[in-house]
DNA sequence: GTCTATACGCGGATAGAC
DNA sequence: GTCTATCCGCGTATAGAC
């Protein structure tokens, strides 16, 4: 791999300033400062401020992609690997008590900006929905794939805004043990539904 | 009740502007147009900027106030004073598709400006909270009271949250529907528990 | 109480030397 | 590629007239 050029340090610094203090809120001196470059220097490597998030938002997309590859390798199981999505909440929750969810509160800025470049932060939501939805689609709940993945998605968003807002790592250690047993109770329902299938030939169909 | 002064007036579009565009985003002239007066004049009003938040979130405490014990008084049983927590996610889905929730965003970019005003803001969750439990504990799940409150304020910001990324009213109806089903079994179980308890004088504990 | 005028600093962006 | 100098506009805030 090359070595990382100024465009790249750059970008690195404007990724974690935009996580931790907001893209509107961090200026260009910001960026200049943590990377040690003039402020004027920087207009070579980018033509505005939109163009360095803009960057960001790519590397963050791709940066995700490889994650999503990984956890697909690593877990044999769809159940495995939709856990590893569960556990993330888990691996950053010291950053996530600061400043929540880096693409729930980027999305949330961006669209109180209406910025233009919106949809494409809105594509690192759709990177993981899609994802899931596949996963669920692999644990035999073809039918409400895509619900459960909006389901599994808006809890661990809501559980990084409270834990942002209560400053409570606790809370999200509880509610991730909460969430692996409901997991666990998606696999089991759908063994079910599969044993029910083959057993008596038709879907089990709940009581309204 | 009196008539409303122009402090009324600015805290009104602040509260509306700060919902809709952001904080940090708002600027003074925003305002003053919005209220129709002329930028200097407010300063009569206010101090500075952050007095102005301070006044728009007492006012959102205060209206909260009023709308939790309204629930109070509407709602004869606990697990209908929940629902109208639930649903207030319906009422001003139209908003929350474009804006998110107005606590959970304020609260998130006060958190990222690392703003004074931050654990003000907090206490609108605290409010809702606070409620939350004492409905669960009358339902019955004295126990876990705190948690379901927590679970179900983190849920319904998770679907804010998610409804304004995709801009997706219907999700929200989608959730809603699944949420109260949610209720519903919370409240039967506590109804058994409470049988059990009756019945066979002791809790009933899960095996591990 | 409401206005106009204005100060002041900062953030984004450009020009041009080295 | 990196720097310094500089421009411009906007946003907060103040002074003071009416």
């Amino acid at each position: 791999m090359r070595d990382k050029t100024t465009r790249d340090h750059i970008i690195e610094a404007a990724d974690q300033l935009f996580y931790q203090q907001g893209y509107e809120h961090t200026s260009f001196s910001d960026i200049a400062n943590a990377v040690q470059i003039s402020r004027g220097n920087f207009y070579h490597h980018f033509k505005s401020k939109d163009e360095i998030l803009d960057a960001v938002i790519n590397v963050r997309l791709a940066n995700t992609r490889k994650m999503l590859e990984q956890w697909e390798i690593k877990g044999e199981k769809p159940e495995d690997r939709i856990r590893s999505f569960i556990h993330i909440l888990i691996m950053n929750r010291a950053k996530i008590k600061c400043y929540g969810c880096p693409v729930g509160t980027l999305c949330g800025e961006l669209a109180k900006l209406n910025h233009p470049l919106q949809a494409e932060a809105n594509k690192l939501f759709t990177l993981f929905r899609t994802w899931l939805r596949r996963q669920f689609t692999l644990l035999g709940r073809k039918a409400d794939a895509d619900e459960l993945a909006m389901r599994l998605l808006a809890r661990s968003q809501g559980v990084a805004t409270l834990a942002n807002a209560f400053h409570d790592e606790r809370f999200v250690k509880q509610e991730v043990k909460q969430m692996d047993e409901w997991l666990r109770s998606c696999t089991e329902s759908a063994a079910r539904n599969a044993h029910d299938e083959y057993g008596a030939g038709e879907r089990v169909r709940r009581k309204s």
